[in-house]
RNA sequence: GAGCCGGUAGCUCAGUCGGUAGAGCAUUCGACUUUUAAUCGAAUGGUCGAGGGUUCGAGUCCCUCCCGGCUCACCA
């Protein structure tokens, strides 16, 4: 009933998502057949948030990632399927994180379940539902479909409640297998399960006096006043320590599919194999490669290096990141600024060829192993097209010192004139990102030349020219003459020469744009602002 | 110690079912021009880390090795 026996090979998309989506399906198809009145349930698709902290660029990776292999288990099966992204909020507080007010508010609840640790941003019931309303905000702003999961609720509700007493039967089967993996001193406090303190809530990590798969209860001591407590592990009394959760959640819930980084591998055995002691199938999944910063190390939330969701979609819109995270999800890449220009354009030249594929053929293989055909969630058209490409956006940026979008738009319609931000709004959006990098990475890197005496004469009178000029429509032919003419009158031998100091002292660079289209584009006010602080800057050195 | 990934042009990388090695940038030359420019054309540049195997044919598949990077072994 496996559909790879059926379907020929050559049909499959080649694209990554398409083979995550066959590993899926036969995923499904076993554990339907496997099930004794058969398990026609959904598939199960499940991503992974701690909410110690706020959502990154990884998490986007994650979901975005797993969205295109259930796009792709829809393409292929035409089954229907759902994304849980789940939330850990019942993990305890480890530390205070330090990018977050009232941090010592916040050390008082060392311990306790996120989930009942006040919100020290007050505007939430605890800080997980803050940081879980975050994800929510940061997965909706992608267009993301999935449900939501409080790992409180779930345990709260009782939902775990029959897996919970499962892994007490087989408790001394999960303990063989992970304490083999555990250090000598952590092997003699090693508990899968967590009890909840029943007075300070506190997550607890003791070792347990006695398991009661029957009552469904445990039996532990307070090292701090070696009391002993019954506590039950069911109704949100206790929770399950790490890869055990993991494996129970699974087993619960029966996930079909979830994606890990590479860090995770050993867990994802483990918690593999305490799934099949619950009797549970562990889920089919994908490893996937770390980011790199600039320097080849892993980017990581608390050494800040990298880059943020945030910076990457101030300088190219969302499809690129998407196109980012499209590529090669089992190599590890370098993720930073300097790889966003060329991204944004890999993603417009496969949108550009989406559409044709399209026209050609909307159900074919060779739109959907186009990565465009994702990333636009099967949306394609000219719409998420562009017709000048962002490299060529930036050098035009550059060229012209377009400091905000309208100057980059003179250029761009004296190009085409048909080309305007409404009918082009990717290009519109291409625009706002071009000049943003343009600032923050081209133009501080430009290097401006000293003017000569003679030049500093020739600018100071060009600055008066000007001045003169203003109010008068800006007319490029007419400041041209202009500028040529002060030129002229300075005696610049070739003439060429004082177009090349006006692009090396104002435009830091060797070569411009026509100088009077230039001006007229940019302004007679702001160039005349130019003049003066090249001279006033020289002045200063 | 265990595991993952990589090594292709000066740089960053792509290379689909095994079929004459590609792109961008950089460099050089040319076209366009009141000076310059978004652009277009061309040239230069490779022992595909090394060795062996399979094959009519290997960057691609298999084995061994070398080099580099990362991850895990405390927590999640």
């Amino acid at each position: 009933m496996s559909e790879s026996q059926t379907a020929p090979v050559s049909d499959l998309p080649r694209a990554w998502p398409f083979e995550e989506a066959r590993k899926l399906a036969d995923h499904v198809a076993q554990r339907d057949t496997a099930s004794a009145g058969g398990d026609a349930r959904p598939a199960l698709l499940e991503t992974g948030y701690g909410p110690s902290g706020l959502p990154h660029i990884g998490t986007f990776g994650e979901v975005a990632r797993t969205s295109w292999v259930r796009q792709a288990y829809t393409a292929l099966t035409g089954r229907p399927s759902r994304l849980l992204a789940f939330s850990d909020d019942m993990d305890a507080l480890r530390k205070v994180p330090d990018n977050v007010p009232q941090r010592e508010m916040l050390e008082k609840f060392i311990g306790q379940p996120l989930s009942r640790v006040p919100d020290p941003f007050g505007t939430h019931d605890s800080f997980a539902a803050h940081n879980n309303a975050r994800l929510r905000a940061f997965l909706d702003g992608f267009g993301f479909e999935y449900e939501f999961a409080s790992s409180t609720d779930y345990y709260t509700s009782g939902r775990f409640d029959a897996a919970l007493k499962r892994v007490l039967e087989v408790h001394d089967e999960i303990l063989a297998v992970i304490l083999p993996t555990l250090g000598p001193d952590r092997r003699a406090t090693y508990s899968p399960v967590l009890p909840l303190h029943p007075r300070t809530g506190e997550v607890m990590q003791v070792k347990m006096d006695a398991i009661d798969p029957v009552a469904g209860t445990v039996r532990w001591t307070d090292p701090a006043s070696g009391e002993v407590f019954e506590t039950p592990v069911t109704g949100g009394h206790a929770k399950m320590q790490w890869k055990a959760d993991w494996a129970m959640r699974w087993y619960a819930l029966g996930v079909d599919y979830e994606m890990s980084g590479k860090d995770l591998i050993d867990s994802v055995r483990l918690s593999g194999r305490i799934c099949k002691i619950l009797g549970g199938t562990a889920p089919a999944g994908l490893t996937y490669e770390l980011f790199l910063d600039d320097k080849g190390q892993k980017i990581s939330k608390s050494k800040g290096n990298g880059l943020s969701v945030e910076e990457w979609l101030r300088y190219a819109p969302p499809e690129s990141l998407g196109q980012f995270m499209f590529n090669q999800p089992q190599r590890a890449k370098r993720l930073y600024f300097d790889v966003i220009p060329k991204t944004a354009d890999d993603y417009l030249a496969h949108a550009e060829k989406a559409c044709t594929q399209q026209a050609q053929n909307p159900t074919g293989a060779e739109l959907r192993a186009n990565p465009a055909w994702f990333i636009l969630k099967g949306q394609v058209g000219p719409q998420a097209c562009s017709p000048v490409p962002f490299g060529m956006l930036l050098n035009l940026a550059s060229v012209a010192n377009a400091d905000t979008p309208e100057v980059l738009w003179g250029f761009i319609r004296r190009y085409d004139a048909a080309v305007s931000p409404e009918t082009h709004p990717m290009l519109a959006c291409l625009v706002k990102h071009a000049v943003a990098y343009y600032a923050d990475f081209v133009r501080p890197a430009k290097t401006f030349r000293a003017p000569t005496d003679m030049e500093r004469a020739a600018l100071a009178d060009l600055a008066e020219c000007l001045r003169g000029y203003e109010g008068d429509a800006p007319d490029a032919a007419a400041l041209q003459n202009l500028v040529f003419e002060v030129g002229k009158r300075h005696g610049f031998e070739p003439l060429r020469a004082w177009f090349g100091c006006l692009y090396e002292v104002l435009l830091g660079q060797k070569e411009g744009p026509r100088f009077g289209g230039f001006v007229a584009l940019y302004g007679v006010g702001e160039t005349i602002a130019l003049i003066d602080a090249a001279l006033l800057r020289d002045r200063q050195d």
